[in-house]
RNA sequence: GGUCGUUUGGCCGAGGGGCUAGGCACAGGUCUGCAAAACCUGCUACUCCGGUUCAAAUCCGGAAGCGACCUCCA
């Protein structure tokens, strides 16, 4: 078993995993809500994960991946008055919310099918736990850390904070300050202090996603899904719980404070925060108004605020999971077309030399040392998930690949075997990436170009340029380009 | 205002006391009927000011820029 370092928010620092139960892995990741389109900074935690997923099955665990869809709405920061995202969307448009969810999460899936993010273990459904929710709640009344108030129930932070002292670790916070703070009990509602949350709020009558409960029809706080639903399906503790860098104040730190009221301890061992993708330096999100969705990117097409475009063209789901590949998870990424036109001419790179290796007629002596590949990207995989050094890895033998096609160096099959064997590992399995220029009829396609290009060699051979360049011109004009060699000519979409 | 983080070459982006990151772009060369690809070569950077050290982009202190989260609000 691979040594995987990992960096845990709690501890700030990387800590050698190890799994509560030998062998097997409890991840959660937050989900999206689903009331509007994925952008690209919902691409970033689902690949994160998913390269973490995939590599933790790739060195031997068994993984349960629990990654939940928000469907009951968190509440609108600035709507008018306590509705929640999915019922202003619904009633906006006159739908059933459960119509907007059904429609938003089945446009989800299609984005990640796209970026070849693996589906998760178990994808819960808040509205699907509003009992497991409300006994969460109960329970946490009953250890005395949330009070009901007008038909709302509220968390205890005072108390809590009294007994445990931990609000505020994960997010570096100190929450003792902030609750001396706000001593002025009066006028604020139903709340004690204004740091308490909600754990079930009483729906207002226009509210039109509502449950009954003891306390009043009402829905559940927006920190209570995970908690339920993560302890149902993984236990009161385990392993990895994973998400944006923008959830971990309130969200997780409130997670924490729930779970532990009634447990006495966190939910899990490893915290696990992507950062964000900015988009001029500013955030990437629905509130700003700054986002691109993921469809948008694939066509091609995005209308800023101005009506100016911001995409110089379409980039295929690849390059953008090779873009997002290329940073490492923790540092923000930076949306320029630049960038991911790089991305696009990187990650084709890669593909080319896969192709050509393939190609390769193995030699009876290596010329070159191949083993120390596979080692370097286990290690830059076990140090926190550092995709970009294994893609500069995967680079150096994309390199060593073409110089031996060239004729500067000579592989042996055993070689060719030993890179084959390297690139499906990390390249397609781990890291997901997908070779989008191979289609299905590969076959057919391979035997009409090899053809193709044996009329066009005769050509050449008889000095016919006008038929040579017409043939290739013609290839270029259906996006096929040839490539001339000094073995031959070869071709690629 | 508070907390945390960040600042690397034309661009993206790793690393993190002495040793090449990698990709993209650009320039020259090899190959080629031309072009493209590939290969070779070049471009060699760490915000600023102090300090520690034989040695700092890397550690410490300070400043500035940028950002996230928070403070209002569920």
């Amino acid at each position: 078993m691979q040594p995987l370092f990992v960096y845990n928010t709690l501890s700030r620092q990387k800590e050698l995993f190890k799994p509560v139960h030998e062998g097997r892995v409890g991840m959660y990741v937050c989900g999206p809500t689903v009331y509007g389109d994925g952008h690209l900074g919902h691409a970033r935690p689902a690949i994160t994960f998913d390269v973490l997923y995939r590599y933790l099955m790739h060195i031997g665990y068994k993984v349960r991946y629990v990654r939940n869809i928000t469907d009951v709405g968190h509440l609108e920061h600035d709507a008018d008055e306590g509705e929640d995202k999915i019922a202003k969307k619904a009633r906006l448009e006159q739908l059933e919310p459960m119509e907007v969810a059904q429609y938003y999460t089945n446009r989800y899936h299609a984005a990640m099918d796209k970026l070849n993010v693996l589906r998760p273990s178990i994808e819960p459904l808040a509205s699907g736990h509003i009992i497991e929710q409300i006994e969460l709640v109960k329970k946490i009344i009953e250890k005395g850390y949330a009070y009901v108030s007008n038909g709302s129930v509220y968390f205890n932070l005072r108390k809590y904070q009294d007994d445990f002292k931990a609000y505020g670790r994960l997010s570096g916070r100190v929450i003792d300050e902030m609750l001396s703070t706000t001593r002025d009990l009066d006028g604020q509602g139903e709340k004690q202090e204004t740091m308490d949350f909600a754990l079930w709020k009483k729906a207002s009558p226009e509210h039109i996603m509502r449950w009954p409960s003891p306390w009043s029809d009402g829905f559940p706080g927006w920190h209570t899904e995970c908690t339920a639903m993560g302890t149902k399906y993984l236990g009161e503790t385990f392993d990895i719980h994973g998400g944006g860098m923008d959830l971990m104040f309130p969200h997780h730190e409130s997670e924490i404070a729930q779970q532990t009221s009634v447990t006495g301890h966190g939910p899990c061992r490893y915290w696990m925060h992507n950062n964000m993708i900015t988009i001029n330096g500013k955030k990437m999100g629905k509130s700003l108004g700054n986002f691109i969705t993921l469809d948008e990117f694939f066509s091609g097409s995005h209308l800023d605020g101005d009506g100016k475009e911001m995409l110089e063209q379409a980039y295929s789901p690849m390059t953008i999971r090779f873009f997002i590949l290329q940073a490492h998870y923790r540092s923000t990424v930076d949306f320029s077309n630049e960038a991911l036109q790089a991305a696009q001419k990187g990650y084709e790179r890669l593909m080319q030399a896969y192709h050509t290796l393939g190609k390769l007629r193995p030699s009876k002596v290596s010329s070159v040392d191949v083993k120390g590949y596979r080692e370097k990207c286990y290690e830059a995989m076990n140090d926190d998930i550092n995709t970009p050094v294994v893609i500069s890895h995967l680079f150096d033998a994309a390199k060593l690949i073409n110089t031996v096609n060239d004729h500067h160096a000579t592989f042996t099959q055993s070689d060719i075997d030993e890179l084959k064997s390297l690139f499906d590992s990390f390249v397609f399995e781990i890291m997901g990436l997908r070779d989008e220029a191979s289609g299905d009829n590969s076959a057919l396609i391979d035997g009409l170009m090899q053809m193709i290009l044996d009329i066009r060699a005769t050509a050449k051979s008889n000095k016919d340029w006008a038929t040579s360049d017409k043939i290739r011109d013609a290839l270029g004009s259906l996006g096929v380009t040839v490539k001339d060699g000094k073995d031959g000519a070869s071709w690629e979409v």
